[in-house]
RNA sequence: GCCGAAGUGGUGGAAUGGUAGACACGACGGUCUCAAAAACCGUUGGGGCAACCCGUGGGGGUUCGAGUCCCCCCUUCGGCACCA
């Protein structure tokens, strides 16, 4: 068969992206036979502005990975699905004031039309949207299964609540203490709202993470985000009250110099204690307090701020009288809510003391450096012994921390215990864009479980769903949806009117995706078996703690209750980088960036303008910086308009070459021709030697060929063996490198061949190179392949084989240093040994010069590879 | 502020503690052409005629040898629990 002269990429990609949907070539169907392979990327919110060349960087590299999984012999399952409830959809339908069922709809066929324009592997036979209700009956099944292990749980929690548009803002609606759409000051109000107990998992969450294999930095993020920590808990008896106040330290091995306690505003004890003369103070505290983000309160370099209660407590361990303050730098979701002051041994609290000259005490001193508190500059973190209290002259370590708790535990004033940061996780949203959460408020009953049989709880479908007013979930304005019976005994009840948020979808999808349009049940076991775990779990670096943890958790409380038979969901999880557009803004002065002033401030912020906008300002303000595609920004390129250019096998090469998976990129076309490029090359190539292409012949010819033509079966398989190990290690950008230079090494071979000449190296070089190329370019490559003579899709072909004595060189250059600076370059035998190289080395004529003939002091040969004369 | 990741030519990037800059883009020069495009060939970190010297965000250190390991610092990016 003859192939084009040109490369008409346009026509070849719509011809097999047709005939690999008429083959179903990716539809996954369990074989017991066969080893599986489960990949996954993090199934997206499809939002109106399309995918962009950047969701590109994610999907083609994992496509390539995947094909290649399925070349390797795996049955690849490779799913996709839509993560259509939550705030931004929600967001947008109230915009374009649209139903958000259809809209949500429209815009998931847009992008899966533009995923399957550059050909990618997916199987939707097992397409999933989350806000269908066949999907999110099942969410509500699961959250319900949590119920009855009493994993789930009500209790009041605040939210943000802005007191002008009378409704509750999320934490991104809140900017600087106001809300995003008026600037009103958003208030904090407690209500009663649903959570999952996370923190009961929080050890098995830990251990499970030395079990899988996911990047260092992420397990790193989750094990500082469950931040486990041990130490004691102590009760401070509150001075004329029966109350104790109880804190928790890490170090209560200081507490001899725990001068005064701090508890956050929110303590509910703050109101019993405060003193009359301290009161006002203390309630204008509290409520400046609400206004101001938890980073901002744990932030420590910043000033301290703090009231008086008036009030005392009584030091445990010695009976001082020590005073209650209260200070936004104690969280109440940490701990006890209270801590113990130790100015001495902790920066935060020295900073607190010296600002309202309360005493400082060390507990540990510097043999030679003793100073009185007053004198100290900094507190003090480790080193020294104790100087006060029962174990003066013992050293500042755990061993220390150790036998005062024991101290503690013997004297009744205090136990060991395990803390951790991990808080229990808060579900409820009060919105309508959720799945309703599946609960019946009884009269007499109180809460009761919707029997599975009543599942889905549909969301009603409304004209408005615009915010109750009352800090209720819209949910609560419609009758038709709230009354209803209690299932237990039949009488007038209410529903629950909160909608979960969308963790709780994505908690689960990767299980559906096993069986995904089971009506019956969330999954049957035996496909659930094959399938899960996911083999390969693919996202961005932003779900490292929340997303990843929450999934890992549900996975566990799904194990425990027999439901599925392995507690973590993905055994190996990479994160890919973002692509990042040019982007012109305008540079804002501190005024407008929303901060308050009286003038022109300095420039302090930078807000991203569409390109149409940038002429409205002086050339002065305009600034251009490198940020994430988006719509409202106006700077999304989209991959229709450069697969219509380059197509879509050059985008998905350069999308492979331009940067390591895990990097981000700043977007730029200019590259894109190098792809373009070498796939045109590629065409030429096989284009000259398609017709007669005889697989036999050359592997008849192959042992007997030399010189060039060796080199070049040499660089074929050293090429399959770099592609195949780089390909296993998301390494797509060097995998590229090395086919590029491969190509390079084969035209060098047929430049040299007189024209219309076959080269049994050649040959089995193109017959190498086409199925490798697959994974990246599938289109070209299926292409080619049936161009010499073959037939079927490359998907189901097996992949290349590099034989390692082919491989292997036999000449190497051997680099001769003198005292670790290059000095010479050797080619020698591949085979020789370290003496022999020391002695080649040494007869350097460089290597004499530099040595005026002295001996030299040390010779060190790395074997196959170096000689550093040290002299 | 805390947790995590990253910083290498004009640009994107390559480099199990062992030749820094593979592979590309761009630029420059050339071949082909009436011309252009495409394609192909060559040069391309900085300095120096050269021998050589200098170079991987900054400063120290370990080592025969450091882009790579350790300590301190700077900058950028991601996350910080209601965006998901």
């Amino acid at each position: 068969m003859t192939l084009s002269e040109r490369y008409e990429f346009t026509e070849i990609e719509k011809k097999w992206q047709a005939r690999w949907k008429e083959a179903n070539l990716f539809h996954a169907v369990p074989d017991p036979a066969k080893p599986k392979f489960y990949g996954l990327e993090f199934f997206p919110y499809p939002s109106g502005s399309g995918l962009s060349v950047g969701h590109f960087k994610n999907y083609a590299p994992v496509d390539a990975f995947l094909r290649y999984k399925s070349m390797r012999g795996f049955n690849v399952l490779h799913p996709m699905g839509w993560d259509a409830f939550g705030q931004p959809a929600e967001n947008e339908a109230i915009k374009r004031q649209r139903n958000p069922r259809e809209m949500v709809k429209d815009y998931a066929a847009n992008y899966r039309s533009q995923l399957d324009l550059i050909g990618l592997s997916y199987d939707w036979d097992r397409e999933v949207n989350s806000s269908d209700p066949a999907y999110y009956k099942w969410t509500q099944w699961i959250f319900l299964q949590l119920y009855k292990q009493g994993m789930a749980y009500r209790s009041n929690a605040p939210v943000n609540w802005c007191p002008n548009d009378k409704t509750v803002l999320a934490n991104e609606e809140v900017v600087n203490g106001r809300c995003w759409r008026c600037d009103a000051v958003v208030e904090k109000r407690q209500m009663p709202q649903w959570f999952f107990k996370i923190t009961a998992y929080a050890e098995r969450l830990l251990d499970g993470l030395d079990t899988i294999e996911w990047p260092e930095g992420i397990k790193a993020m989750q094990r500082n985000w469950i931040g486990k920590s041990k130490g004691a808990e102590v009760d401070f008896q509150v001075d004329g009250y029966d109350d104790k106040l109880r804190v928790f330290t890490t170090r209560p091995d200081t507490l001899w110099g725990a001068t005064f306690m701090v508890v956050a505003p929110e303590h509910p004890i703050v109101a019993q204690i405060t003193t009359d003369g301290q009161r006002d103070a203390v309630a204008a505290y509290v409520k400046r307090a609400e206004h101001t983000s938890e980073i901002d309160r744990a932030a420590e370099g910043k000033e301290k701020t703090g009231v008086w209660t008036g009030a005392y407590a009584i030091n445990p361990v010695n009976g001082e009288k020590v005073p209650i303050w209260i200070a936004d730098y104690v969280m109440m979701g940490y701990g006890t809510g209270a801590i113990m002051a130790v100015p001495a041994h902790d920066q935060r609290d020295f900073d607190f003391a010296r600002k309202f000259g309360l005493a400082i005490i060390p507990v540990y001193q510097k043999v030679g450096e003793e100073m009185p508190g007053e004198q100290m500059t900094a507190a003090t973190i480790g080193g020294g012994r104790a100087v006060i209290g029962p174990f003066i002259g013992e050293p500042d370590n755990y061993d220390t921390v150790g036998k005062v708790i024991s101290h503690l535990e013997e004297n009744g004033l205090g136990k060991g215990v395990v803390n951790y940061k991990l808080r229990d996780w808060l579900i409820s949203r009060q919105r309508y864009w959720g799945a309703p959460i599946p609960i019946i408020h009884c009269p007499i009953h109180g809460e009761v479980a919707v029997p599975d049989d009543q599942l889905p709880v549909r969301l009603p479908d409304v004209e408005n769903y615009q915010p109750s007013g009352t800090g209720e979930s819209p949910l609560a304005t419609i009758p038709e949806f709230v009354d209803t019976v209690c299932p237990t005994c039949g009488g007038k009840a209410r529903r629950e009117t909160d909608t979960m948020g969308g963790f709780a979808c994505s908690s689960w999808y990767f299980l559906r995706f096993a069986d995904p349009t089971n009506d019956d049940a969330a999954w049957n076991r035996k496909d659930l078996d094959y399938w899960l775990p996911v083999d390969m779990y693919v996202g961005g670096a932003e779900h490292a703690v929340m997303h990843l943890l929450y999934a890992r958790f549900w996975t566990k409380a799904l194990h425990d209750a027999g439901l599925v038979g392995f507690d973590e969901p993905f055994k190996q999880l990479r994160n890919q980088g973002t692509v990042l557009a040019y982007t012109p803004g305008l540079k804002l002065t501190g005024d407008e960036a929303g901060e308050g002033g009286d003038g022109d401030g300095p420039i302090e912020d930078w807000k991203a303008l569409r390109n149409d906008e940038v002429a409205g300002y002086a050339a002065d303000r305009i600034e251009y910086r490198w940020t994430k595609m988006s719509k409202s920004k106006g700077n999304v390129v989209t991959p229709d308009e450069v697969a219509s250019t380059y197509g879509a096998d050059s985008l998905r090469v350069y999308e492979m070459f331009v940067a390591p998976f895990e990097e981000n990129v700043q977007w730029s076309e200019e590259g894109i021709r190098g792809s373009s490029k070498f796939l045109g090359r590629v065409w030429r190539l096989v284009g000259q030697y398609a017709e007669g292409f005889d697989s036999v012949a050359w592997r008849d010819g192959a042992s007997a060929v030399t010189g060039k033509e060796k080199a070049l079966r040499r660089k074929t398989h050293q090429t399959i063996a770099k592609v195949t190990d780089d390909l296993e290690n998301f390494r797509f950008n060097t995998a590229v490198a090395a086919m590029m230079e491969w190509v390079n090494a084969i035209y060098e071979v047929t430049n040299a061949l007189p024209a219309g000449t076959r080269s049994a190296a050649v040959d089995e070089a193109i017959e190498a190179l086409i199925p490798v190329l697959a994974p990246f370019a599938p289109h070209i490559a299926d292409e080619l392949w049936e161009g010499i003579g073959k037939t079927g899709f490359l998907y189901r072909e097996s992949w290349p084989t590099a034989d390692p004595s082919v491989a292997k060189a036999d000449e190497i250059t051997l680099v001769v240093q003198v005292n670790g600076k290059l000095r010479d370059k050797i080619t020698c035998g591949a085979d020789l040994d370290n003496a022999a190289l020391e002695a080649l080395a040494l007869a350097s004529p460089k290597v004499a010069e530099l040595l005026e003939g002295r001996a030299p002091k040390k010779v060190i040969v790395v074997p196959g590879k170096l000689v550093n004369v040290v002299g």
